[in-house]
DNA sequence: TATGAATGAGCTTTCATTCAT
DNA sequence: CATGAATGAAAGCTCATTCAT
């Protein structure tokens, strides 16, 4: 990858990183085509190369990017003396929505990669999986388990995923018009897990 | 789909039937090569495309074969009387496991086709996967509630179908080697839900 | 070309060689496929390249053979004591449509060969291409020119060529019911040429 | 059909449609080979399909063109006061002889199209189809029959359109070096049915 | 003699990637 | 830095031909 991508001005690479994020969250790395992510961003099929060397490279950028910049988000908006799991799950996806202000397409492009089975694309981001993994463990770890009252955590935490998962696929792909009532909605989710 | 296809001899059938499968199990419906295809089933382009078409009837048509066989194999295995949740859930792996002494990949195809994404694939299979779903409920509905003990229901059966499917990505991709030591971990992991 | 072909019962290389001359007539030597044919012929695959031994060969047969029940036909139809250009004509025809009662797409056949371009095809056929040009210009020749009044002798028998060709092409694809009423019109439209 | 074709330099322009018209001409729509096309044109098979979506459309765009271009040639050359009917005939050649010193193969690939039966071939270029014999009958009935003499209009015109027809071939097929020769040879033909 | 399942070379089409401008 | 026309390997698919039965 070219550092001097982060020499562009802000707004493009921001740009390029939502069109590119977005293409892969709705069609998959395999379909996702170069085409699309050129027209999404705004720039040229040579400025796409010329950043990322190629679609893997693409991929794993924005991978890492995503991760990077929702491990920024989180630090910003969890409070760490927090022991309440559904606060915190809360928390969490208040960051996750901020995040989708200025990258849409965040939290369905990474939810989506988990079930990324190209080889390529899986060993290309080998690692930032790992930290994606360790930073949703830590989120966990912070609840007190005795606060789920007769709920079993580990099932609880699966439950919430899944449920956020649906409910982010589901708005994504209509689009998301007003973030405050998604970030709403995800409440209600948390909350009647209890 | 050419309906000659069930004049061939159940064991050159099987074959195609495995083949087919397999590579749309381990590469998803738009990276599955018929050119892996026919290697996996030992028989030349022409062939596959005279029997199914194209490559989008021959997921349709090994998608529909595996959810009928399937649920010959549960009705042969499941007891009608059993209320016990957990031991439901065994028979039906046990089915499953069943089917994989002929079908190997049946299981992990399956749920692959569940995170599918490409359009056609999904119009292509939607009325039977109504199908699999229904059967998937009635088995559930089977079960006694109350047998959960404190454990919520809905969310456990959840679980299990995440365990599973977890377990089976991982041994399908080592390649499973003995089903019957397949089959007792899946015991396992379902009796430590309890 | 394999001459055991004409130890077939009668009936059975009719119904072949009309199969193969309709595919052929209708669709044009590229486009003709072997799987028509044999539908139309009420064969296996395997017995029209075991007779003719490739698509090339059948093509080539079967105009030879049009050429060769054509020339057997007008001799048996045309008075060579004839003068009357008009009257040869519709002799000729008649024997065209006597032929058709045996070989229905007889005539349609060997016009749309006449466009044939396919390389191989030509190379195939041209023996008896020149075989057929022959014929045509015999019957031309026992016409006396000054029966044609004051027309031109050559263009109106290239009118009548052409005006038997579009009628013959139109009643062709429509399916010819009743041949009688086919050569009538055919008739008609060479007199309508005095 | 891509716009952007208009865009690229005359030259290159012309040489794709030269030598997509020339592969179309010279083997029919069926046979005509993307490879071959891509050769004669000296491009990419890949460039072929980014202009013209497909073999169908590159026939289709190529037929339209060559009927507009050569409805243009005629409006240069043609004599709106002229009435007899062998200087018109001869003006009309003489249009198509200016424009084959940019498309060589315009008049064979015209009138190869005319007797094409592929079916889709025929959809793509049914209204071109409609200019074209509109155009041809404008010209014809801009003569005075009464110069045809003793002669029947309609048939000589048919005449002259099978000479001028037989004469292309012959000549495409073998290669025009002196297109100066061969509108000679064509005045010639069309003289000679006075 | 007769079958039709099976073959594979060859065709059209796609799309990540390159490179002259 | 930026473009987008151009590339060609690889994919899906067709169909004349073969051959075990």
């Amino acid at each position: 990858m070219n550092e001097k991508f982060f020499d562009l001005k802000k707004t493009k690479q921001d740009r390029m990183i939502n069109g590119i994020m977005k293409v892969f969250a709705m069609d998959g790395y395999r379909d996702a085509g170069t085409e699309d992510m050129v027209r999404e961003a705004g720039i040229s099929k040579g400025l796409l190369f010329h950043y990322f060397d190629n679609k893997l490279g693409a991929y794993a950028f924005v991978y890492s990017y995503a991760v990077r910049y929702l491990n920024l988000e989180l630090e910003g908006t969890l409070n760490p003396e927090e022991k309440d799991p559904y606060v915190i799950a809360k928390q969490a996806q208040d960051a996750v929505v901020a995040a989708m202000k200025n990258y849409p397409y965040i939290q369905y492009f990474l939810q989506r990669t988990v079930f990324e089975t190209q080889e390529e694309a899986l060993k290309a981001t080998a690692v930032m999986r790992g930290q994606l993994a360790g930073l949703q463990m830590r989120i966990r770890n912070q609840a007190d388990p005795a606060l789920f009252g007769d709920r079993n955590p580990q099932m609880t935490w699966q439950l919430m995923d899944y449920a956020i998962r649906g409910l982010t696929e589901e708005r994504v792909r209509k689009g998301i018009e007003d973030p405050e009532e998604f970030r709403k909605e995800a409440h209600n989710l948390i909350d009647s897990l209890k």
